[in-house]
RNA sequence: CGCGGGAUAGAGCAGUCUGGUAGCUCGCAAGGCUCAUAACCUUGAGGUCAGUGGUUCAAAUCCACUUCCCGCAA
């Protein structure tokens, strides 16, 4: 089976950058569909996304449609031919008439083991959610959200120290592997429905959900800490003064104190059910990303006060 | 010109408003105490106060510009 195929590949962020570079060397990708250039950054300077970055390196065309609700950009897509379309965390919905484009389908990576965390945001769910399985699926799209058949998929641990960085390199090193493996062996693969009563999903983070409630336990804002790494890191507040807390570790003891109490220098902080999160790397508006210990030699903090 | 914070010893900060001897907490070095120590005590080294220009008898401090770092917002 080593045909070539005449490839189309929809994807934005890094994610999507790791499977178009595994596709690049072995196939034939015509074009590159990605989200156009936004603003970043202090000044608003216009960035393109890694994908477009990436297609622009191996000269391959790259289109932006804001939309595929216009019917040109539906023919232009029509008028390349693809033998398949690849997406991959493109953030774009795809009308059935674009899924019906290419002669194998659309094919899509998704960061979880569907049919659960269907949606936006599955690798930083699913390290919140305090899951320890993950993994990508390999999925034939439909009109629904992550809904489409299984194709192939593979299971990853997630270790209690990892961040939401670090496991979407390994989700997207397994994804990359997996597309080329499900273009190999397409012809033998089965599609498999998948189970809507086992489905969960994955909503886009909210804003709100990255303020530390110290009500909960130290394991799980120890877990909302590490899905929020590196972006937009979970933060609490001190007289009401912003800290993102960019790295915890759970403290195996009890305490008899309110929940948000600073038990010690350590920056061992009082959580729900009476557990005990430690800060170890912290940030304030405007600073450095600090270690415990440096910041607590020029920031004014003590025993026994409380975080919000 | 999206809004805002910052640059002072190896690290983190105060001092800047109100110009006049360079400070704090740590780290480092030496010595002391100690069975011992990351604990405690004593002493010490370490600074072009981001850069350039201006005001002044005198600038970390006031004024102008430059560079770099960070938060928000997207």
């Amino acid at each position: 089976m080593n045909k070539k195929l005449n490839i189309v590949f929809m994807g934005t962020p890094e994610f999507a950058e790791t499977a178009l570079k595994a596709l690049l060397p072995i196939h034939n990708v015509i074009a590159v569909y990605t989200k156009e250039p936004k603003p970043v950054g202090r000044k608003m300077i216009l960035t393109k996304s890694p994908v477009h970055e990436c297609a622009i390196q191996n000269n391959i065309p790259v289109y932006t449609p804001k939309t595929f609700k216009d019917e040109a950009i539906v023919n232009q897509l029509k008028g390349l031919n693809p033998d398949m379309i690849i997406v991959a965390a493109y953030g774009k919905i795809l009308p059935q008439n674009v899924l019906d484009i290419a002669k194998f389908g659309c094919i899509n990576i998704h960061a979880s083991i569907l049919p659960k965390l269907r949606g936006a945001n599955p690798i930083q769910r699913s390290i919140i959610n305090g899951d320890t399985i993950t993994g990508i699926t390999i999925m034939k799209m439909d009109a629904g959200m992550d809904t489409g058949d299984i194709l192939l998929q593979e299971e990853t641990e997630i270790s209690n120290t990892i961040t939401y960085k670090e496991l979407e390199n390994k989700l997207s090193e397994i994804g990359a592997k997996l597309i080329l493996k499900y273009i190999d062996n397409m012809g033998s693969i089965k599609p498999i429905k998948q189970d809507d009563t086992r489905a969960t999903l994955a909503p886009k983070l909210q804003k709100e959900e990255a303020i530390i409630n110290w009500n909960n336990t130290a394991n799980q804002i120890h877990n909302l800490i590490r899905g929020l790494s590196p972006h937009p890191y979970a933060t609490c507040y001190h007289n009401n003064n912003p800290l993102k807390i960019i790295k915890s570790e759970v403290v195996n003891d009890t305490h008899n104190f309110e929940p948000g109490t600073i038990l010690n220098k350590n920056m061992d902080i009082a959580c729900g059910n009476n557990t005990i999160l430690r800060i170890l790397e912290i940030q304030k508006i405007g600073g450095k990303k600090l270690p415990i210990k440096d910041f607590l030699n020029g920031y004014k903090i003590e025993i026994n006060e409380k975080l919000q």
